[in-house]
Formats: C-alpha cells, structure tokens, sequence
DNA sequence: CCAAGTGGTGGACAGATTGACCAGCGAATT
DNA sequence: AATTCGCTGGTCAATCTGTCCACCACTTGG
C-alpha cells in the first residue's frame, strides 16, 4: 500500500522530467528496466499515480483570476448545487467542508470584471443562501505533491 | 495565444488518454503526424500545458484527509510564513488573498488526528494570528480542467 | 495582382523505445 | 527444505520518435 524508497525516486523523476521514457527512468535509477516498468504499473494499479494528464495552466488560456468561493446551501439542496456548479467551466473544484459554509470551490475567471460574471452565475441558483469570495494574488506555493511522496517514502525505509 | 478547436480537441483526447503518442493522436484526430507535434510543441512553449508529471493521488499514498486553512498573518511577515509554509510537506498549496494579511493553504493528513499535528505545525510559527480550518468531507468535482478547455476551443471556433 | 510567409499534408529515414517474454538468483516466508 | 516474490540482464519483433523533405492552400503586405 505505501511506497518505498524506489517507488518515491521514481515518482520524483517523472515528476521533474516527465518526457523521459520507463528505458531512460531505468537508468537514472540504476535498476533493471523490467523493474522500473513493474513497479509502475503497480503504483497506477495502485491508484497511487493516477495518469498522467496534461497539466493545463489555466492563466495560459486566458483566465488568469483565480478566487476562492465558500458557499452556504439552503438544507437539502445539496445534490442539486453539486450538479449546478458542476455544469460551470470556471468551477475548478468543489468540496463540501465541515463548519459554516457549505461548500468550498475554486474557480477562475477573464478578469476580475470577468469573475463577476462567473461570481453570478455560481451563485445565481436556488439553493445557495450566500457565499463570499477571496481573490488570490499570489501563489507562493503552487500545486504540489513531490515533497509529500518524499516524506511517505522515507516513512518505509 | 488562445486555443483553437484543434488544440482543444487535443487536450481533451490527452488528458483522456495520456498513454497514447503523438502518432496515435494525429490518427484520432484526424491530422497528420507533424501538425499534432507542432501543435503540441507550441501548447508547451506557449505554457498553455505545463508539462506531464504523474498525477499522485495523496490518498493512496496514505494522506486521506483534506482540509483548507485560512491563515492570518501578523503585519510585515509574509515573507517568513510563505517559507515556513513551504517546509511542510502537508501544504500542497497556499495562496496569498485579497483581505487582510489573509492567506490560505490547502492540507492533508494521515487521519483526523493527524490532522492536529499537522495543523499546530503549521500555525507554530510567530507570524501568524489566527488559523481557521474547513475539512473537506465530500469532493463532489475533483480538480478539473477539461470544460475550461472546451470553452476556451469554442471561443475561437 | 504578385510575392512571401504560414500552416498543414504525406512521405521518407535511421535510431530508439516499447511490450512481452525468459531463466537465474537471492531473500523472505512457510 | 521448499516455495514465493521481486529484481536482474537478456532477447525479440513491432512500433514510435525526431528530423528531414517537397508540395499545396490561404492570408497578408506591397
């Protein structure tokens, strides 16, 4: 279930290098190639990697705001927002959290004057009671996970 | 700049199938081989796709417990909590956000309880006030980018 | 109206990589 | 002591990649 030590060098140099083939993975690992295609498969068996997706900059097609939105949903009409916001292309994400807010949800936008629009529309729907937005301005630390397969992979050494 | 349908109709069939090359795309879609490379050359010049790195599942690596942490930070310290931050390999993001000295991370735990270790890691630090914590119990849209995308083809139809 | 530039096509080439095997070996388990 | 598991180092044919090329259609500037 956990990884190991060769399982975290992998993930990280596919990470840092994603072009590289499992044949060029071998040899920077100094493993056998048949190795390095085995534990792959396991860890997207696994779940552990899940695929290898293009990641998109959403900035670069042209949405540069992104804004945090909390929302508070009226009882019972759960189901009913998630199919909502799910129907919105600037939802990015959408949790539902403990506490006040209901719901928690990423989103992005043209502009700021954009993200009005896109605020209306998320909000613009039966269900939700209210909601309040934080526009981010920086991101000191963006999306990442290399540090934490670090660490569960010192966890089994 | 923008995207067109072609680059559209590329991502969207990459990030579904990640596995399949250049060649097999270019039979997808219908294009030849050199028009698919040079459209996904530009794509990654253009920072529109970052790159390919596997996508880690924190889960299964053994971190089921998502929470987002609003953060309020004391006057002039920044600098020294976004590197605090940037140590603990539970942060996987963290923003700064319009309001005051306000920023905002997203965590993951081992379990509930270690969610407390991880929490009174993160506010131990001398910069900041105040912490307010949301955990996440449902993920009812996972991070996406796929509608963004085809809204962004469909602009430039 | 012509010329240049851009972007796509279809084809070629050698070289590298892939997926699928195999037997052997050491360590851990039973 | 026998078995199972994971890794090694190797082979094989098939495929894909990177890099050329000439050609064509369309748009833009002169």
């Amino acid at each position: 279930m956990a990884i190991d030590h060769l399982d975290g060098r992998l993930i990280v140099l596919l990470a840092r290098e994603p072009r590289i083939g499992v044949l060029e993975a071998s040899r920077r690992l100094g493993v056998a190639r048949g190795t390095v295609q085995a534990r792959l498969d396991r860890l997207q068996s696994n779940g552990v990697i899940r695929g290898f997706g293009p990641d998109v900059d959403p900035a670069a097609l042209g949405y540069p705001v992104t804004a945090f939105a909390t929302l508070e949903i009226k009882q019972g009409q759960g189901a009913d927002v998630r199919a909502h916001l799910g129907g919105v292309p600037e939802v990015l994400e959408l949790h539902t959290t403990t506490g006040h807010g209901d719901m928690f949800c990423r989103l992005v936008a043209r502009s700021n004057a954009d993200l009005q629009r896109v605020i209306d529309r998320v909000v613009g729907f039966d269900g939700i009671v209210r909601a309040s937005t934080a526009i981010v301005m920086e991101n000191p630390v963006p999306l990442r996970i290399i540090p934490l397969v670090e660490q569960a992979a010192q966890d089994t050494d």
